[in-house]
DNA sequence: GGCACTCATGCAACAAACGCATCCACGCTA
DNA sequence: TAGCGTGGATGCGTTTGTTGCATGAGTGCC
């Protein structure tokens, strides 16, 4: 059975106008084309579809019976590669990102704010985890774009940085340190330190420089949450470590952000993806707003 | 949006498989002329389908939107045109059929049982009307066949003739007549005549003969159905002429039909169709059947 | 690091579709 | 009833698309 929609569109055309030559001009196509191709699909199916003399065109049986089959054919493929254009576009989808709780809280809402402003019927899924987690839900697909951290190599995943964010010293306004120019890590051996979860991107860094750099420094609390720590450094519990851009996530009125020098160490964040492997339209476009974000961020963020 | 199905075909295979050489080896086709194909349908796409090294393909979520749309419409199309082929063939459809009464009764019943036998899943619609309203029917398109005599030349429909069956004396067996070699069209001037509907086919012929013979003969009784004329007939209120082959459907006893010379006269029934006018498959199917059982009539019957 | 497997590409042959010009048949009109 | 006009069919050359063969290129596996 070997019939192209084109024949159909065709048959439809005639059957409608009551007209090769009508149905030709509406198509675009020179008479003899068009009743070539009536002819093509009535040798296909065997069968004739229109009782036609030099002056008159009507279905036979067979073309009445086929007329409503083409049609809701013509529609059900048009109405498909419709939805599937949108898609393609962009316009229509859903994206999933895994992101830390702290890039996901700087970047994603300005970036998923302009996406809906252009695309409305993009779904946008967020799963924030901990580096860990973002990577993994990117590998097993449950995400499409990961942001957080570089991966290591042995994860298998591609990672395109997006922007650094450097580490300072989170105190209350109050405290003689606010007012110092800079201050180096050998401070959190001086006074307590309040640490963030141990599997967090922030804990792995600021333990990693304390490794180094040969301080001991002990936690007297850690938690989970950025709003719970900047709470105790605003209680005068302790001081904390975080790159600069988290700080107003801490939600906590009258603490400062002052640079930590020796070393003086960036976060950098970037885009984690499965490698060969596409992204759905809708992911591109997001991805390149965030993109866009980090960029406007990056300029009067870091630097 | 210009896809084939063709396409669409190649795209599910590579998507099933996992592999353009096994899809190739499926579909019977080069691993190019696959790779081709599901090039030309991404470019026509706009979006890759497949993301592919060397070594695995695997759909991109384009590809993967793209998946249970192919499938639906492939489905549709194989259905729809799986319908159409059945009703082509003959084996589905409807056919109606306008016919005189008498030839109703005798040539229908044994041409639907064939047809019925060979196609089970063909509707047969009867009209039972007078010789106009069968031609009427027929050409308001309300059926596709008609059987009756001959109509006007004005009334621009098709004829082939399918039968003739010959007028005769009808009376009761104990009548003398019933032993009469063979009577002639005067004797309805000497005895009541039992006529039939006015419109009716045997009415219009009769009265013919009546004008062209010269014969006064006024009709006693007037009745539409066969069925009251032979009871009319068999009360011995009166005799009639009728085509032999109506005879059995008067569904009286004892009545005889005897040869009516003076003139001969055959009623010749057909086929009546609109001019220029395909038939449905099952239509040709039944119309073939009824020629059949007309011959098979016609041999021991008219001759 | 080499081998083997798979997809992509260059190329030539074939098939289908198209448009142009023309033919043919029917209906309308004078 | 004969001529004319309209509209679908047909012949033919050109163009576009599809196919298969041979080959190239890249990656996973041993």
């Amino acid at each position: 059975m070997k019939a192209t929609p084109h024949q159909l569109l065709c048959f439809q055309a005639v059957a409608e106008t009551g007209s090769f030559s009508e149905a030709a001009r509406r198509l675009g196509l020179s008479q003899p084309a068009l009743s070539r191709a009536v002819q093509v699909l009535e040798e296909a199916l065997g069968a004739r579809l229109f009782d036609r003399d030099t002056r008159n065109v009507a279905l036979t049986p067979v073309g009445a019976e086929l007329l409503p089959i083409a049609e809701r054919l013509g529609a059900e493929f048009g109405g498909a590669f419709g939805e599937l254009a949108r898609f393609v576009a962009g316009g229509r989808g859903r994206v999933t990102v895994a992101a830390l709780p702290s890039i996901a809280a700087v970047l994603l809402p300005a970036a998923i704010a302009a996406l809906a402003a252009e695309r409305p019927d993009v779904e946008v899924l967020i799963h924030d985890g901990l580096s860990g987690a973002v990577g993994d839900a990117v590998r097993d697909g449950r995400a499409e774009i990961g942001l957080a951290v570089q991966p290591t190599p042995s994860a298998r995943l591609d990672y395109r940085p997006l922007l650094a964010d450097a580490f300072g010293l989170v105190c209350r306004d109050e405290d003689p340190l606010a007012v110092r120019d800079k201050s180096t890590w050998s401070i959190f051996a001086e006074r307590p330190f309040v640490a963030m979860a141990p599997a967090s991107s922030v804990r792995l860094m600021t333990d990693s420089v304390f490794l180094q750099s040969g301080l001991a420094v002990t936690p007297l609390y850690q938690c989970a949450f950025l709003g719970t720590a900047g709470s105790l450094v605003a209680a005068g519990l302790g001081i904390t470590a975080l790159p600069r851009l988290t700080v107003p996530l801490t939600a906590a009125p009258g603490l400062v952000w002052r640079p930590l020098a020796r070393p003086a160490v960036r976060r950098q964040m970037g885009v984690v993806t499965r490698p060969n492997r596409s992204l759905s339209p809708a992911a591109a476009a997001l991805l390149r707003l965030i993109e866009a974000e980090a960029r406007r961020i990056g300029a009067d963020g870091t630097a």
